[in-house]
DNA sequence: GCGGTTTCTGAAATCGATTGCATAAAACAA
DNA sequence: TTGTTTTATGCAATCGATTTCAGAAACCGC
């Protein structure tokens, strides 16, 4: 391996000059630089950034923790934050936790080994005053999930009130009774979700019966099963609030199998709006977040904390979500 | 920062000692053993990993690069090396390099700078004489690309008799002017499966009108736009084969809207099958992809290579695929 | 008690960069 | 010419770990 002691010894100057050289230092004769860059192309020098790392004191680089990379929702987060993070000369280390609470912990320890110079969290297994514990280590910005409770940047929809919207818009439908499926159990959205549905419940005075709550629902193939489900129930709903789209696209498939007809015996809402959203028939209505925007503005933040050492405490980004409508919910005609 | 030197000046040793008591090293008494412990336990002590990797000169660090994230067939390959790297005590620096030529080219500087210990390509933009250059700094192993004029281990799928067997079975289904579509135009993927594709059809004696050759479609929507396309042509096909799985659901989706019967107007086959294929109506014939075993096979040999010190030059691992048929192709009963 | 092993321990070099400080050379002013 | 400022260069310390080498201490057998 070629260090910057060859390069030195081959331009016959001393490595301090090669450094000046390599990191612009208005104080280098022109004569002597051309030595220096003349020896690095002979010698096809590179500098070795984990001497660079240890010298500096920083990394340019940021972890992502995601659960699962195969979620689309967090894959287009990820091209989102990705985006800003190569236009801002940072890596992104990307972090899969498979919601398991170990993997998470370890990961957090990026921080305090210094391999990172960040870290964001889009989800979290471990309860929030053992994670407030790593801020210490680095700044870590939340993005999608949230919680009062630790002290640092968050960028997040207000899922609350987006659900509660959806459910109104169900209601509105003549649906009476609406059932609810949703992933993880533990995370602040998931949580949210259940509040804004339940209060929008309350408010019209509608039934939540407890046979229509589905948990651990994540990709089609559940969507499917969480339909079977439902249709098998004595008492059946007539309205399904899902966590996902491709949750509900898996609905929406195996109820068309069982001949159900959707919306008018079965109305559905998805969540995210991914493509799929658009292109499965019936159309699915679903609430549009702002993957991109989120993801864009969490490492927006993370930069400013970084590099402008701004010390954004608890600064919180709202974005705004959209209840798009489509056929998987019109039932205007039959009310 | 607490380091290696505030443990020792409190626990009374030197630097050596805490060292080797970090390192498992034998010869430390049971006594100054528990000191060094209770000084690390006291002050929160981590070793700052960007030392030890300067000192140890390896990373532990695998960087993978990919098209984009968002590709699902690319999501679930990197989950498959996630898990064997996670094993393994390696990270995974995930790169998308956009299909762009000149990041593809700053990722594979990552080995030259001594920031990866090995870097797997899962696809290619550059020459590969280019590639070849960047094998000097580190191990590269090939993942579903390939190249036989790089000399480096590789694990991959025989595209050309998978493309070979698809096209066989739509014409064994009475199809007779069968379409082509794909993403990569330079991709080896994608010039093993035309080969393959080309090959069926001239060995039955079929045409291959050019304008049933599509190219740059990547996902759902491109899939939609493709079918429009051909369903506008004077000259329609019969059968359509695919690149993936997401670009033939599109399709299945616009065919069933414009009221074109699947299989018997037009027979789809798509690629990978994912979870999609077996959900979407009508069932959608495809290849499988050993994708979980090609992620496995691949970290598997990175890992030989690194940790193992194994010189494994051009050593190809040729995984089996699978045509799985299903009812978008089924029209034996039309025959 | 004495020579020979074995077990512990630490000083100092090392990994490959950057930078504070000192100094030499050049430029400039008087 | 002499004194002052500016520019250019290098020595050596530093970042935080690991490891070689040498010496001290403990142990063993006779």
């Amino acid at each position: 391996m070629t260090t910057i002691a060859d390069v030195a010894k081959l331009a016959g100057l001393s490595r301090t000059t090669v450094s000046r050289v390599l990191n612009n230092h208005p104080n280098v004769a022109e004569e002597k630089k051309r030595l220096v860059l003349e020896a690095m192309e002979r010698l096809n020098y590179v500098p070795n950034s984990t001497a660079q790392r240890l010298r500096n004191q920083k990394t340019d680089t940021i972890a992502i923790l995601v659960p699962v990379l195969t979620n689309p929702f967090f894959a287009y987060l990820l091209e989102a934050m990705d985006t800003v993070a190569t236009d801002n000369n940072l890596q992104l280390l990307v972090c899969q936790t498979r919601y398991d609470r170990e993997k998470e912990l370890n990961f957090l320890s990026l921080l305090k080994t210094k391999q990172v110079d960040g870290l964001i969290l889009t989800s979290s297994e471990n309860d929030w005053d053992i994670i407030a514990e790593f801020t210490q280590y680095g700044p870590i910005v939340l993005c999608n999930e949230y919680s009062e409770l630790v002290n640092v940047p968050t960028v997040r929809m207000d899922n609350t009130e987006a659900a509660y919207e959806a459910a109104c818009h169900l209601i509105e439908q003549g649906c009476k009774k609406i059932a609810y499926s949703y992933g993880e159990k533990k995370s602040s959205v998931a949580l949210e979700r259940e509040n804004g549905f339940r209060k929008a419940l309350q408010e019209y005075g509608l039934p939540l019966n407890k046979e229509w709550i589905i948990r651990n629902v994540y990709d089609m193939e559940d969507g499917r099963e969480a339909l079977n489900y439902l249709s098998r129930l004595p008492d059946k709903p007539d309205a399904v609030f899902t966590g996902s789209d491709q949750v509900a696209t898996g609905m929406i498939i195996e109820a068309k199998k069982q001949n159900i007809n959707i919306p008018d015996d079965l109305a559905i809402v998805g969540f995210d709006d991914q493509p799929i959203a658009s292109i499965v028939e019936p159309g699915l209505t679903t609430i549009a977040q702002p993957i991109q925007q989120m993801g864009t503005k969490a490492m927006e933040t993370m930069i400013e904390v970084i590099l402008h050492k701004r010390n954004l405490s608890y600064h919180e980004i709202l974005l705004p979500f959209e209840l798009i409508v489509r056929d998987s919910t019109n039932r205007i005609s039959f009310n």
